[in-house]
DNA sequence: CTGAAAGCGCTTACAG
DNA sequence: CTGAAAGCGCTTACAG
């Protein structure tokens, strides 16, 4: 591999111009400019970002830690998420050097920062898995600036990006109620993750709204697999007469699904059916699926955006909390 | 952050000894030993990987350029595949650094592999959009071994990590036949990339072995999106009559099952359908998919395999191609 | 208009 | 058993 000493000699100049040539750093004549150029084509030369970055005490890299389990329908969002990162960071010379923690727990987030650490990434956008990020204090130290995604965890001082699951949570549970709905099941997630928590607010504040009594019978809290989605639908359908069915999870809508299509439940006359996330398969069940549709891709551009911001700005200790609006999406099922 | 010198005087010793003690490259004894350690732990020291790579002249980085459209149903694909390269690689102390080539454009994978030349990455593992890849020999220039996965392009010395499409499509057209089946339709991506081409041969090779004529009319190329598998599918059905379809490729099994689920076809009654690739989805439709499987997990972590025996043996020119064997997962569908 | 040299944080041959 | 120093490939203040 050529070096940048390489181009220098053969282009009879010092390694200080052919640097400035590179990075337009300071005047040099139309001459040497050029005679600076044919060397690097020639040696077909690729400037060390290694070497770049450890002088320069930056990297133009962005840590992402997202969750993708090993079930292929939980990836979508967060993969959509990071493609949405990924084009706004490439705009500024940004990478993304993209982490999985694929097992959810806690001491493997903390191992990949501090891998991320020794990377010298400029900043960190992180769906965590946990709550209570007060962990973050010693592992991060301030060095660089921490965006949050998707969950709204509690300990550390960052910027969040988040849908409005409350919002898509209430309008999907008020547009049931007004489709002459009164008992109408709900399946969510694990309660404490925040995202959970909201949307099982919006569903009791549209039922609240309506004058519709509570009834924590019609509430099933899942793990996020599709078992348990088919379970939940299981179980709700058996002890209750409901007639509408809202689940506020992508995988735990599938597992639902696959189980209402076993049993080869009408929908929606005998079920009317709202699920979450809006992906291609929602498309070709039959009928096709009515969703409240998360702002996916958009949420990673604003992440990456607000992360460019802090790095320009690194001082500014005014913390935001972005909130991205969810959609109603009408298909057959409800 | 703190560095290695700043260990070294905490720990009252010389860098020289931190770096040792840090790599377990030259014996220390026990007492400097506690010394250093307790110095890292105090400073929460963390070693600077850019100066480490840049005198290793290593980075046990691994790139990876896979083509991951905006359309999810494409995404699991490719992203199974580098699950599984990415935890094989874990194991060895390897990072992969992907890379989205979204617009499925030469130009864009040249400048990504440009980009991870300048990163100094230790190994490449693409799945090329070109057939023909002989750039690769100014890009890549030997500084680091590359494996080829799921597509087989030629111009470049390399290894192949590739599904048995060929087999795959066989035996799918051959279940169908046995069932009884005589006109059965056949929808690929574009011909001219290896996997649709050994899809298409298998198909052939199927109805040759029965005797059955192959009728072009019956077979559709089409664009690997889902209205080109939805169109597909409808003309498929208008111009011909076939009792069984096969389509050899996930997005476009998921448009042309769109189309028959609208049409409201009876599956398997009406027209016995086999698709590409056993995503969670296809367990949800009605009735569940038969599918051909493709082992992309598996693809993954043999690319990494292999990949971490070239670097361990660099100059050795006996490259492999490694065919990985697909399934048939019989559902409700034929 | 351009160069010589220090230094980013490591590893490793050389020396004792 | 351990240290001093060169060097990986860059950028940038200093100097002219």
């Amino acid at each position: 591999m050529a070096d940048i000493k390489q181009v220098a000699e053969r282009a009879g100049v010092s390694i200080a111009t052919v640097s400035h040539v590179i990075n337009h750093t300071r005047f040099v004549s139309e001459s040497t400019k050029n005679k600076v150029h044919r060397a690097m084509e020639e040696l077909d030369y690729q400037p060390n970002s290694l070497a770049r970055s450890l002088r320069n005490q930056k990297t133009k890299t962005i840590g992402l830690i997202v969750p993708i389990l090993p079930s292929d329908t939980s990836n979508f969002f967060f993969m959509t998420i990071a493609q949405g990162i990924q084009k706004a960071l490439k705009r500024h010379g940004y990478q993304v050097l993209m982490s999985n923690n694929s097992t959810e727990e806690l001491e493997e987030e903390k191992e990949q920062i501090r891998l991320f650490n020794s990377k010298q990434i400029d900043g960190l956008i992180i769906a965590s898995i946990a709550d209570e990020v007060s962990y973050l204090k010693d592992t991060v130290r301030s060095h660089y600036p921490v965006v949050f995604i998707d969950r709204k965890p509690i300990g550390y001082n960052g910027d969040f990006v988040l849908a409005d699951g409350f919002g898509g949570s209430l309008q999907a549970v008020q547009t049931l109620i007004e489709r002459g709905h009164r008992r109408i099941g709900f399946i969510t997630g694990g309660l404490g993750i925040s995202t959970s928590n909201e949307r099982l607010n919006g569903y009791r504040q549209a039922l609240a709204e309506h004058g519709i009594a509570f009834d924590p019978s019609l509430v099933k809290v899942a793990h996020s697999n599709y078992e348990s989605g088919y379970e939940s639908a299981k179980e709700l359908l058996a002890q209750n007469e409901i007639t509408a069915l809202f689940v506020a999870n992508n995988v735990l809508t599938m597992g639902a699904v696959g189980y209402l299509q076993e049993r080869q439940i009408r929908i929606p006359e005998e079920l009317a059916v709202i699920g979450f996330d809006d992906y291609d398969w929602t498309k070709i069940t039959t009928p096709p699926l009515t969703v409240i549709r998360q702002p996916s891709f958009e949420i990673g551009e604003k992440a990456a955006e607000v992360m460019l911001k802090r790095i320009e700005n690194p001082d500014q200790a005014d913390f935001h909390e972005y909130r991205l609006p969810t959609m109603l999406v009408m298909r057959g099922s409800c």
